[in-house]
RNA sequence: CGGAGAGUAGCGCAGCUUGGUCAGCGCGCAUGGUUCGGGACCAUGAGGUCGGCGGUUCAAAUCCGCCCUCUCCGACCA
C-alpha cells in the first residue's frame, strides 16, 4: 500500500471560517477540503472527505453482511409509473423530481428504493425457500427537500445504505428486525457515536414498529422527545405525554357567557380568570375532502401526524375561515356543541375526556360556554391522543418528565409488512402452496449524514479529531523542511514503511512553514502525526504526537522504534 | 411555502444611508529575495461584466422595480 504525498494530492484547506456555514461539521468539511457545495442541498466529495465517507461505507458494508445482507445495487432513474403503481408518485409529492426521457416516458429520480426492490423481489423470490432474504445497496438517492440546511445533516443528493429485508411471515420479520437493530448499534458504535434509539411514528407507512436512531445535537434537522426518567425515547411525532386528568368534580350545568373580542385561548382564559387548561379549544383541517373538527384541551398542541394516523388520511393541512364557516362554526368561537354534518369528522383528544367542567366556545360571536363536559354535552366521531407531547411534560410510562431534544437522524429502520409487496403483487408460494404477499422491512442509513455526524461529535476548536475507525488516515508524516534531503529521505522511507504495514499515511511534503503545516494537521484532525524536524533530528529523533490531547512521544529515528509508537497510539485510539 | 438575513477577486469583508478618483482592504495566489518548530517578512504582480435583467439620471456597486441564488428560523421530512 502506498502512502499518499500532500504535495501530489488535492486537500485544499481554509485558514477562515466560511461565512454560510453554521454547524461545526460543515464548517470544518469545507475548511478541511472535503467537500464543496455545487448547488443548495448538492456537494462534491473532494478526495479527503470521499476516503472518510468511504472507511463510513466499510463499517456499514461489514455490518450489513454480518446479518446476511447481499449487497446489490438498483438505478437511481425509475419509470414514475411504478411509483404511480404504489401511490407514492402522490404521496411523495414534491420531493419526488420528475422529468421525461426522450420518447417522452415520465422518470423519477430515486428518493428510496421500496418500490424498485419489490418489483425485483416480485419477478424472483416464487418460493418461501428463498426467504428470508436480506438485500442491500449503498447507493446516491434523490429527494427534492423543500429546504436542505446543516451542510451534510440535510441534503437533497446523498449517499444512503438502504436494506430491504423479505419474509414469510411477520413473525420472521419480529425475528429478524432486532438483529438489524444491534447490528445498527454496532455501525454507530463503530463511529464513535452513540445515538438514542426512538420509537418512531410509522405513521402511513403501516407496520407494526419503527426506530429511529437519533444523535442528540442542537444543530440536527430532527426533534425527539425524551424521558429523563426511565429512558423512554419517541420521535416528536409519535411521542405520548402524560396529561393528566383533573381531579373528579361535580359537572356543573352549562352556562353562555359574553367574552367580547376573545377569540384566542389565552384571551378567554385571561378574561374569564382560568388556566388554558380548563378551556377545550377547537382547530380544524381539511383531510380530504372532509373537515376535522379537533377538540383539545386548552394548553395543548395539535400533533398532524398523530391526528393524519387517527384519520387515515394523508392529506391534512389547516382549514381556511371560509371552511370553517361552512361547517356551521364561528371561528374563534367555534364549539363542538350542535356542529354535524356528513363532511365533518369530529375529533375529540383523550385529555379531554378527562376534564371537567371547561371553557369552550359558544359558536357564537363573543360568547364562550362554562362547564362543558365531554361526552355530557357532545358526542366524538373519533376520540384519541392528537396532542403533541411538549418539553416538561409528565411521562405516561413513570411520571418522570420528558424533554424535547434535537437530534440527527442516524438511521431509520421499519417494520414494512406487505404494503409495496401487495401494491405491487410481490408474492410467493408458502409452505401450504398458498401464494402470499412478501413480508418486508426496510432500513436505512445516510452515509454522508452519519460522517457529519462523526465530525460533530469529534471535533475542537482547532479542527477534527477523527476516531481511528472512520479517519482518512490513520498517520500524518509531516516532514518541517522538506527541501532538506535527508529530512524528506527519512520522512519517506518512515511513510513507506508504515504503509507497508497496512496503514493509511498522508506525507506532508509540501513546501510551507512549519506554522501553516502544524494548523492544517489539526485541522484535518488525522489521529498520529509524525513530526520530522530539524531540531529533534540533530539529537536523531523523531517526535509522534496524538491529536485527540496532544501527548507527545519522542522516539530515536529508527523505523522500529516509530512503528513501535505510532503503534501504540492507534492501538490507544481503537484502530 | 411563511419569516429573517445576505450576494462586491478563490476565502473573509469595507464601500451603499449622503450617486461623481469606490473598484478597495486582509488572507490566499504568482514571481524574486530573505526566512524556516506552532498560520513569517520585503518587493513586484495577476485576478472582479460589484448576482441577473430592466428603469431613473449627464453619471449607478450606490436610487427604484422584477427575477435568480445562498444562509438561518419555521412548515415539511419514505
Amino acid at each position: 500500500m502506498a502512502y499518499v504525498r500532500w504535495s501530489r494530492y488535492f486537500l485544499p484547506t481554509w485558514k477562515e471560517e466560511p461565512a454560510e456555514a453554521d454547524l461545526p461539521s460543515h464548517v470544518l468539511m469545507l475548511r478541511a477540503g472535503m467537500i464543496r457545495p455545487l448547488a443548495a442541498g448538492i456537494y462534491t466529495y473532494l478526495p479527503f472527505g470521499w476516503r472518510a465517507l468511504r472507511k463510513v461505507e466499510a463499517i456499514v458494508r461489514e455490518e450489513m453482511d454480518a446479518i446476511g445482507g447481499a449487497e446489490l445495487h438498483m438505478p437511481v432513474v425509475h419509470p414514475a409509473e411504478l411509483w404511480a403503481k404504489t401511490g407514492r408518485l402522490v404521496d411523495a409529492g414534491e420531493i419526488l423530481i420528475r422529468f421525461q426521457d426522450r420518447a417522452g416516458r415520465e422518470m423519477v429520480l430515486g428518493p428510496t428504493h421500496e418500490e424498485v426492490v419489490t418489483d425485483l423481489a416480485r419477478r424472483e423470490i416464487q418460493s418461501w425457500r428463498q426467504l428470508p432474504l436480506m438485500l442491500y445497496q449503498i447507493q446516491t438517492k434523490f429527494r427534492d427537500e423543500p429546504r436542505a440546511r446543516g451542510g451534510l445533516v440535510r441534503v437533497r443528493e446523498f449517499t444512503m445504505k438502504d436494506g430491504y429485508s423479505f419474509h414469510e411471515d411477520a413473525a420472521d420479520l419480529d425475528r429478524y428486525y432486532p438483529e438489524v437493530y444491534r447490528a445498527y448499534e454496532r455501525i454507530f458504535r463503530r463511529c464513535g457515536l452513540a445515538p438514542v434509539p426512538v420509537e418512531a411514528d410509522p405513521g402511513l407507512m403501516g407496520g407494526s414498529g419503527s426506530h429511529e436512531f437519533m444523535l442528540p445535537n442542537d444543530g440536527g434537522e430532527d426533534t425527539f422527545v425524551r424521558c429523563t426518567g426511565c429512558g423512554y425515547a419517541a420521535n416528536r411525532e409519535g411521542a405520548v405525554a402524560d396529561k393528566r386528568s383533573d381531579p373528579d368534580e361535580e359537572l356543573r350545568p352549562l352556562e353562555e357567557v359574553a367574552t367580547p373580542g376573545c377569540d384566542t385561548i389565552e384571551e378567554v382564559a385571561s378574561f374569564l380568570g382560568v388556566p388554558p387548561r380548563r378551556t377545550a379549544k377547537a382547530v380544524f383541517f381539511r383531510a380530504g375532502d372532509r373537515l376535522a373538527f379537533v377538540v383539545i384541551r386548552g394548553d395543548l398542541e395539535v400533533n398532524e401526524a398523530k391526528l393524519a394516523r387517527l384519520l387515515g388520511t394523508a392529506e391534512l393541512a389547516p382549514a381556511s375561515e371560509e371552511e370553517i364557516a361552512a361547517s356551521g362554526a364561528v371561528p374563534g368561537y367555534a364549539s363542538p356543541i350542535g356542529i354535524s354534518g356528513p363532511g365533518v369528522v369530529i375529533v375529540v383528544d383523550d385529555s379531554i375526556p378527562g376534564a371537567r367542567n371547561l371553557v369552550a366556545g359558544a359558536n357564537k360571536e363573543g360568547f364562550h360556554l362554562r362547564n362543558v363536559n365531554f361526552p355530557r354535552d357532545f358526542q366524538a366521531s373519533l376520540v384519541g391522543d392528537v396532542a403533541l407531547a411538549r418539553d416538561g411534560d409528565p411521562c405516561v410510562r413513570c411520571g418522570g418528565t420528558l424533554r424535547v431534544r434535537r437530534g440527527i437522524e442516524l438511521g431509520h429502520i421499519f417494520k414494512l409488512g406487505t404494503k409495496y409487496s401487495q401494491a405491487l403483487g410481490a408474492t410467493f408460494l408458502d409452505r401450504a402452496g398458498q401464494a402470499r404477499p412478501l413480508v418486508m422491512g426496510c432500513y436505512g442509513i445516510g452515509i454522508g449524514r452519519l460522517l457529519a455526524a462523526v465530525i460533530e461529535s469529534h471535533h475542537d476548536e482547532e479542527g477534527i479529531v477523527w476516531p481511528a475507525s472512520v479517519t482518512p488516515f490513520h498517520a500524518l508524516v509531516t516532514v518541517l523542511n522538506p527541501t532538506a534531503q535527508p529530512q524528506l529521505a527519512l520522512a519517506t522511507s518512515i511513510a513507506a514503511h508504515l504503509a507497508q504495514l497496512g496503514l493509511d499515511v498522508l506525507l506532508d511534503d509540501r513546501e510551507r512553514t512549519p506554522g501553516e503545516k502544524f494548523h492544517d494537521a489539526k485541522l484535518v484532525g488525522i489521529p498520529v502525526l509524525v513530526v520530522i524536524g530539524p531540531r529533534s533530528l540533530r539529537k536523531g529523533e523523531v517526535e509522534i504526537e496524538r491529536r485527540r490531547d496532544g501527548v507527545r512521544d519522542v522516539v530515536s529515528a529508527d523505523l522500529a522504534a516509530i512503528q513501535r509508537s505510532v503503534g501504540d497510539l492507534l492501538r490507544a485510539e481503537g484502530g
